[in-house]
RNA sequence: GCCCGGAUAGUGUAGUGGCAACAUAUGGGACUGUGGAUCCUCUGUCUCGGGUUCGAAUCCCGGUCCGGGCCCCA
């Protein structure tokens, strides 16, 4: 027997219903905030991911040389493809630009809980402004389509990679901030994304950090309001742009809709490298190790594929955790079936079922009939299985009246309806 | 990439060295101008490869897949 790969999954089709529901319902938001969806090739050019994605997702890269002898890498996430097609194509296109996708992704790693080889991501970007105005309605539309798919517990956290920069910096003494620079995004912003105080310590007193200015930034880590944000840059004439976007920007949440309560972490990093200023992240705390479910942020990507400078932010959705958490709190689909089955107690009539399927379908209606022969109480049997919502049932005696039976499968209930009649009876 | 635990019919399980089984689902049938019930019945299983043994689903080694954790990330 051949089984599917490591780490794929196959969907049955009560997953798929649900899963499409879910697509939509958080389509449906990115559609009400004008965003326009695209969609690129799951294959690209593995020198896409190799430009700036980071030292670890390259490693996780599913990759392979094509029959021409081309480096293909597939998708490990859809930030880097779509950037590429801004810069190939849509470079002249009015600003801003407005995109969300929604497309399988692939890392090779270690399939755990909530993790895949292959996983869908759901997401936007926004092309052409970072002003805080552009950045509040993005995690606006990240929340609400979260929010929209049902979720109830769920966590956002906003922090600023600028601000976090300009800490980073003044913690360290003039002297050997040349020596640092290089280790700032690659090392100590790993280590305060995983949380690893104690190796952090560690790399600042490399770099001569004294003791107070270390504990000055543990501190400033630990921040969750703006005031005392803006109390640690009160003389850094530099950082006030930065703190004046910033409030700005949670202004903009609140009238946006988004509660910013308690939402200001100064301590998110992030593992992809072209993230600048602005950074989310949404969670689902009952989720655990992989309880991510949402990333986004401002970035740079653009200048470094060939294309023109320009402002850039978005997000991704994890699909398949959106789904996971939602399985976790219980959440109800709604089940709807308008499916109508169609059977003849008389085999003479057997010839009319496929006329009057066919004619329903052309009608828009979902129909389907017996393919296997079946005798008349398996056929009810068979109907009721797949969750039909009414059976036409043709008897010889009503059909030489021209009319049918439709019988409606919760109730058991049954009429006799004039067959140019049916139609309207079924709607 | 590392550590730990699993894998018996489509699904859920029992069997722990001696005939591979139960429930359920699927297909067929009984009933026949009416379904969710009942009864009968066919089909279908030890994750794969090696080893130990007279004999392996069972013990050992390895692979594959799944789950949990680490790393990393969505």
């Amino acid at each position: 027997m051949v089984s599917k790969p490591r780490g794929t999954r196959d969907f049955d089709v009560a997953e798929m219903e649900k899963r499409r529901f879910i697509q939509k319902q958080m389509e449906t938001i990115f559609k009400r905030f004008a965003y326009k969806e695209i969609a690129t090739p799951t294959l690209e050019h593995l020198e896409l991911f190799e430009i700036k994605s980071g030292e670890n997702i390259i490693d996780e890269l599913y990759s392979f040389k094509d029959k021409g002898g081309r480096d293909i890498a597939l998708r490990p996430e859809l930030t880097a493809p779509v950037m590429r097609f801004y810069v190939e194509k849509l470079q002249m296109e009015t600003k801003p630009l407005k995109f969300y996708y929604f497309g399988n992704c692939f890392r090779y790693d270690r399939p755990q809980e909530g993790r895949y080889r292959e996983f869908w991501q759901m997401g936007c970007e926004l092309i052409g402004s970072c002003s805080p105005g552009a950045i509040a309605e993005l995690i606006a539309l990240a929340y609400h389509a979260i929010k929209k798919t049902g979720l109830i517990n769920i966590r956002l956290r906003i922090g600023n990679l600028n601000l976090l920069e300009k800490q980073i910096r003044k913690a360290i003494p003039s002297s050997s901030l040349s020596d640092f620079s290089p280790a700032l995004h690659t090392d100590i912003f790993r280590l305060i994304d995983k949380n690893d105080i104690e190796s952090m310590e560690q790399l600042l007193k490399k770099y001569k950090s004294s003791p107070k200015q270390i504990a000055l930034f543990k501190e400033f880590l630990q921040s969750n309001n703006i005031d005392d944000i803006t109390n640690y840059f009160k003389d850094s004439t530099e950082a006030q742009t930065d703190i004046e976007d910033f409030k700005k920007m949670l202004d903009s949440l609140e009238l946006f809709g988004v509660p910013t309560r308690d939402v200001i972490e100064m301590n998110i990093a992030r593992g992809l490298d072209y993230y600048t200023g602005t950074v989310f992240e949404i969670e689902a705390p009952q989720l655990g190790a992989e309880k991510q479910l949402c990333g986004g942020g401002s970035y740079t990507l653009v200048p470094l594929l060939g294309g023109t400078e320009i402002p850039t932010a978005g997000f991704a959705i994890g699909f398949d955790r959106v789904m996971m958490t939602l399985e976790r709190e219980n959440y109800e689909f709604p089940f709807s079936s308008e499916l109508i089955y169609v059977m003849s107690l008389d085999r003479d009539l057997d010839r009319e079922v496929i006329k009057m399927a066919s004619q329903l379908r052309y009608s828009g209606f979902m129909v389907d009939f017996d393919l296997m022969n079946r005798a008349i109480s398996r056929s009810l049997k068979y109907a009721n299985k797949i969750g039909a919502k009414k059976t036409i049932i043709l008897g010889k005696n009503e059909w030489d009246q021209d009319k049918v039976v439709i019988k409606d499968m919760q109730s058991g209930e049954q009429q006799e309806v004039k067959k140019e009649e049916l139609e309207a009876f079924l709607v």
